[in-house]
DNA sequence: CAACCGACCTGTTCGC
DNA sequence: TGCGAACAGGTCGGTT
């Protein structure tokens, strides 16, 4: 569920948490949760582990252990973290609980059991792959413009690949293409330097501004953060899970098409096909 | 490569 | 009210 905003955010909210803590104690609720390595061997290199910084890359969580180890955390489409001073809690979806020295339960709560945990002594093993970070200076219009021009498929799929570029998901990919007016369906290869020039500033605009606002938190999915704040960028979202509502730029009806087997919503008037 | 599919999972909403 | 279908902020692996 959560993109580079709420991820972000989520990463803030734990470091404040976790900096400078020692792990104590670990329950694995959900074997599968731990993607490697084993579950037993994860329990035991982690017992004892001083978290030295949190951070985020694309949309894992990247702490920095006293081990010299990295604890990556993937959240894919349900994961959420709760913190607690008072007590593990009895959540029916907590999947991993970490007990801190100072008495803090910080519990992993899944209810799809997507998301996964990496215990790895370099983090490049599973974010090797990943595409430039969007708010890093590694992502410039040039760049953009380049690479575009080499890829044929449809753009809205392109950034969505977390190899092309990392952490953009469904919401911010529907509002970025609307705020560059560039229709979802377009070949990549078919945009104009212009319209490249276009989608880079509205991809840095619309994260930057998502994080600002803590993020987004759709009513009925219950997105909460650690600390059972909510993000705020609901709000200020133009296009995404607005079908049927007018455009704010021109008035025109919001549609929702499917590409990839996932919705994308658009302008049909503000996004054109050419 | 690309397009397309199912798999991984559970919960909620929608349509009849 | 009930019930199945559709849908959900993500990714991986397989096939054509």
């Amino acid at each position: 569920m959560p993109e580079l905003p709420e991820v972000e955010t989520i990463a803030r909210k734990l470091a404040s948490v976790l900096t400078g803590q020692t792990i104590v104690h670990v329950e694995v609720l959900w074997e599968r949760t731990i993607a490697r390595p084993t579950p037993d061997a994860f329990r035991t290199k982690l017992v004892g582990a001083g978290v030295l910084e949190v951070g985020r890359r694309g949309k894992y969580i990247q702490t920095t252990l006293s081990t010299g180890q990295t604890l990556l955390v993937h959240l894919r489409m349900s994961g959420k973290f709760v913190v607690s001073t008072d007590g593990p809690g009895d959540d029916r979806h907590a999947r991993l609980r970490l007990h801190l020295a100072d008495g803090t339960w910080v519990v992993y709560v899944d209810p799809r059991k997507f998301g996964r945990f990496y215990l790895v002594d370099d983090p490049c093993e599973v974010t090797g792959t990943l595409g430039p970070e969007p708010l890093s200076a590694d992502f410039t219009a040039e760049w953009l413009t380049a690479q575009l021009a080499r890829r044929r498929g449809e753009i809205k799929r392109l950034l969505l690949d977390q190899r092309f570029i990392a952490g953009l998901g469904n919401i911010y990919v529907s509002e970025a293409l609307w705020q560059a007016g560039i229709h979802p369906q377009r070949a990549a290869e078919s945009l104009t330097p212009a319209e490249a020039q276009r989608l880079h500033a509205a991809i840095v605009t619309v994260l930057h501004e998502a994080v600002a606002d803590g993020g987004t938190s759709l009513a009925d999915r219950q997105y909460v953060y650690p600390d059972g704040g909510l993000g705020q960028h609901q709000a200020h979202l133009h296009v995404y899970d607005r079908a049927g509502e007018r455009c704010p730029r021109c008035g025109y009806t919001v549609e929702r098409i499917v590409q990839g087997q996932r919705s994308t919503y658009f302008c049909p008037v503000c996004q054109t096909e050419r």
